[in-house]
DNA sequence: TGAGGTAATGCAAGCGCTATCAATCACGAC
DNA sequence: GTCGTGATTGATAGCGCTTGCATTACCTCA
């Protein structure tokens, strides 16, 4: 299985060049060629070049897994979704993938599904791999947490606030928003509202949170309806046909995501009913189809390009060994006034 | 930096569990409890059963790159894709990284963006972290091929079936999807297309089928707008503008995604045009919006998920050795027929 | 009873890199 | 001249696992 070695050709062989081919070439030592390879200013600018040289001539590409092996720091990264199609945690990840990449560092994928069970094999899988962080969106059981606890690298939740995060947390407070969203509808003139989420322990904060503000400023009952995970366009038309065998049409649907506030928008208008006059809808997220569509939808905006750049700077002050600025950083959300509300 | 070994304490130490733990406490060697993790079988159920035992006492976590640097394989499989947001490709990482975390291999994130060299620099990674596999959308150009014929592993080329790849290649005909759309557009009596779509090696492929096959059946001339990649709802409001200003208004516009399509679609009607009669739009892609919104998007679709599962099966079968079957997997595609041409 | 298998396990040499420690060298200061 | 000082570099012991080969135990069949 080994390829056989053939330290005395001069051809290069079939096998990847290592760093000893490099340091021979260079007529250096191997500790001087990884010096140099990561911390480029302790070798002299003479050696430095020679050893370029070598890098280009022999073709080496650094193996990263002896390298991380030797340092037990890996560069990697996981992050821990549900799923990728239409998802709100999109933009974190692609900001998160881009500016890690520029520090040599790579995303791991982690699609944890509806099962907590997966939550943990990623988890397992992650730590199995050192990664230097984990970045999750999960929402952790008492096992999960078990498990972060022994994770010697940083775990970071986000897109949400718990109480007692295990390592630290980047997000916003999802009962905030439902409050806004309450007082906001309230302020608006609306008074019978539908909350329509998927199920979920960030949508169920957001609905009570909502429903605590609604009934505090003198609303009555709030009605609620559950789609499954992940809530998609799909679902929307099983929700309106719902809507309409209610005995009293709400006046404001409040969407967990701007898809299936679109979704109901296309319904509604398919029915002949005017929005927002006739039935107003607010979607969750400020996706791009939010600003987009007629009517435009009256949505939250969470900033998850600053959820990913503040994670990754919590990553990069972790590595320093410097001890957590803090354990929880809000990064808000914007309640956006369009049309559709 | 490294942890003090305390080698006859009883009680377990801050270091992370080895092999070399879960042997001594299952009285094996290391060599047993290795082929019991990769490969069980091989060992004796008692044995087997005390080695379970003593990783579960233990709570050993297998070091995947120890691992991985001593058989080369790091179960890992790298995916070069150009953006994350509202992308055409994300159906297919799903079911990717969702199919191969159940065969215990990750996935690794390459966001290429469009300047061709982030994909050496990705391919670089892939090949320092010595994947498995890479798996990529990105077009190749000579530079980047030259890197991809030193890869060891297996080198996928998806959503696109070149002459000549390198390794071996998943996807379908963009030729054929420009042409049959062409030859369905003019079979429902449209004379004046306007294709409008993002820079790029496939879509302009697209796009040459289409006008080789619109003139070849007597269509006149075919005029061609640009967006810039990603194409985005946003860009739809441009693109209206622009059409307007035209001599002669187009009867269909030939969208490169269906997010493009649905923009069009709500500033056309917006504008006060009823899609099709006055407008049709027809989008590519199929994605979950193409289905639910109102006039429902013609569009062409791709089985995304069906060019994951080819590829992993590609994967499965280079890991075992054998020659590959086929160089060139034409997954197809299929035109629907909806409401908006 | 002993040869010939087969199944299960152990031994030990790496995989390619990093990091500690020590060695070397040039250069002024004393 | 000698010695401290800082800048470079070399030698080398691992990091934790896999795997080819050797060994042992236990059968089967002549």
């Amino acid at each position: 299985m080994r390829p056989a070695k053939c330290k005395r050709m001069n051809e290069p062989s079939t096998r990847n060049p290592t760093l000893d081919d490099v340091a021979a070439l260079a007529s250096v030592s191997t500790a001087t060629v990884s010096r140099y390879l990561n911390n480029p200013k302790v070798v002299a600018a003479a050696t430095a070049e020679r050893i370029r040289e070598a890098i280009a001539q022999t073709g080496y590409i650094p193996n990263m897994l002896a390298g991380g092996l030797a340092s037990s720091k890996s560069k990697m990264v996981s992050v821990l979704i549900p799923h990728l199609t239409d998802s709100i945690f999109n933009d974190t990840i692609q900001t998160m993938a881009e500016e890690l990449a520029g520090a040599g560092t790579t995303v791991m994928l982690g699609l944890t599904g509806v099962a907590p069970e997966r939550t943990d094999e990623m988890i397992l899988a992650a730590m199995g791999r050192r990664v230097d962080a984990i970045i999750s969106t999960a929402p952790l059981g008492p096992q999960t947490r078990e498990l972060v606890e022994r994770f010697p690298g940083l775990f970071i939740q986000i897109w949400e606030l718990p109480e007692d995060p295990p390592g630290i947390a980047v997000g916003f407070s999802h009962r905030d928003v439902g409050r806004d969203v309450a007082r906001f509808l309230q302020t608006r003139g609306y008074r019978r509202p539908l909350l329509v989420t998927a199920e979920g322990t960030r949508a169920r904060i957001r609905s009570d949170g909502f429903v605590e503000e609604w009934q505090a400023l003198g609303g009555g009952d709030v009605a609620q309806a559950q789609v499954d995970i992940p809530s998609r366009f799909g679902h929307a038309r099983r929700i309106f046909a719902d809507m309409r065998r209610m005995a009293e049409l709400p006046d404001v649907v409040v969407c967990g995501s701007d898809y299936l506030a679109q979704g109901l928008i296309v319904e509604a208008q398919a029915a002949g009913l005017r929005v927002p006059d006739q039935l107003a809808v607010m979607g969750f997220g400020n996706s791009a189809l939010a600003g987009a569509m007629r009517p435009t939808i009256t949505t939250v905006d969470i900033d998850g390009s600053r959820i990913a750049r503040e994670a990754i700077a919590a990553i990069r002050h972790h590595a320093t060994g410097a001890p957590p600025i803090a354990r929880s950083i809000d990064v808000g959300f914007r309640l956006i006034e369009r049309e559709s509300a």
